[in-house]
DNA sequence: TAGATTGTTAATCGATTAACAATC
DNA sequence: TAGATTGTTAATCGATTAACAATC
């Protein structure tokens, strides 16, 4: 079977699916999930479109990427559809993370409880700095960076996220991609040049700051000038 | 004039710049962030394209809807297209934020120098949980949330950080634009339901996890079933 | 002048959404 | 059966990008 790389365009493959979509799907799901929480055992495109903040057409368009899981004239089934978007997600196995950086961003991902929450246990943080190595966060040592491929390799890492300072990302990312991580998150705010099959999310915090900043200045353009 | 609201389609507005070109400016504002401090004075969109990890006719178009900036046969001027990129993200003035919830999330946001570094001071820290209230953060002691509204006035706060859980993630919503804030930025894994004219930046940690997920388990569908 | 590179147009591509036949 | 709602098609809309005249 034909295997899709990260970014690979092959529309005309029947198991497709739009990256947009695919960005979507984690909505849907906590939807499904707070739907479940109240008892809701049955569910139209409208009602999810409207939890989900977007409209109907798409919610059934998005769905349908993933087979004809509704029924005409009812809705969707939560649990079922909940289990079907939970496993296209791959969240039917845990996914372990480590953590590179122990900086203020490093150890609060390192303790926040949303990552084990939803399948993916942090089974490790390093750092490269010899000041920060065996201090204790929360139930970790600050690990060497050097003993990255040992834990990766013990533990099954299946993503790695890089809380560096943008200075070290590149050299960081490198490291991962050879110890044989395919799938980074990089909260350093600068773009990584790896391999097209490497899987990449950026999230930049101060990015977002900055587009809030774009709207409000033109919103009041006088008082922010 | 008309004042463009968060999200108003006005794309015949002289002014108008589509939503994900404002989204591309910050990563073109950092790369040239980057040149600067190589001392580099000159650039091409071939080169800024490359840097941002886009294409060249993207750039111009881009920056196109900034002004003309740049000069024919030679390129942009470095340091003069930073200001006017920063100019247009409204970073001449700084932006205050106070930040919601002190759980992890919010302890490590409060201490995250990225903000201050970026021109958007970090002036507070609150939550509602008694026994959280008067913890010390770093510089920061958490305040009783029923303080918002004080705070925001006497320190001109532009932007409200939400990092509670989703249960509680509306009703903060509600009281930051009850106070006067029109701009957030959103931590908690739910969609918030609020006026349009609200500017919201939703960053849901897990999703982004997700998104990975889903790509590894295409790539190696068998391994991860 | 010759070479380089922008700014912009127009073509292409992809995403959104309205509409409706299928069908529960 | 009548009403509801999906799944899918086709129309629309917007974003990307190739191409090139303008011009430094």
């Amino acid at each position: 079977m034909h295997k899709l790389r990260y970014g690979e365009i092959v529309s005309d493959d029947p198991e497709f699916i739009p990256e947009v979509t695919v960005i979507r799907l984690p909505v849907y799901r906590r939807c499904l999930v707070e739907l479940t929480e109240q008892g809701i055992t049955t569910v139209s495109s409208a009602r999810l479109a409207a939890m989900a903040g977007v409209n109907a057409a798409k919610v059934r368009k998005d769905l349908s990427y993933l087979g004809s899981y509704g029924t005409r004239g009812v809705g969707y089934d939560v649990e079922f559809l909940l289990f079907e978007v939970s496993r296209e997600l791959g969240m039917t196995t845990d996914r372990p993370v480590v953590i590179v950086g122990a900086g203020n961003l490093g150890s609060a991902l390192v303790g926040y409880s949303g990552f084990n929450d939803r399948g993916f246990p942090v089974r490790a943080i390093f750092d490269n700095d010899p000041t920060r190595i065996g201090i204790s966060l929360g139930d970790f040592e600050v690990m060497d960076l050097a003993l990255l491929g040992e834990v990766v390799e013990r533990d099954e890492v299946a993503i790695g996220v890089i809380a560096t300072p943008p200075g070290s990302a590149q050299a960081v990312a490198d490291a991962l991609v050879e110890v044989g991580i395919r799938s980074i998150l990089n909260f350093a705010p600068c773009i990584l040049d790896l391999d097209r099959s490497i899987a990449v999310r950026r999230v930049d915090l101060a990015s977002e700051l900055q587009v809030l900043s774009f709207y409000q200045r033109q919103a009041d353009p006088l008082g922010s000038q």
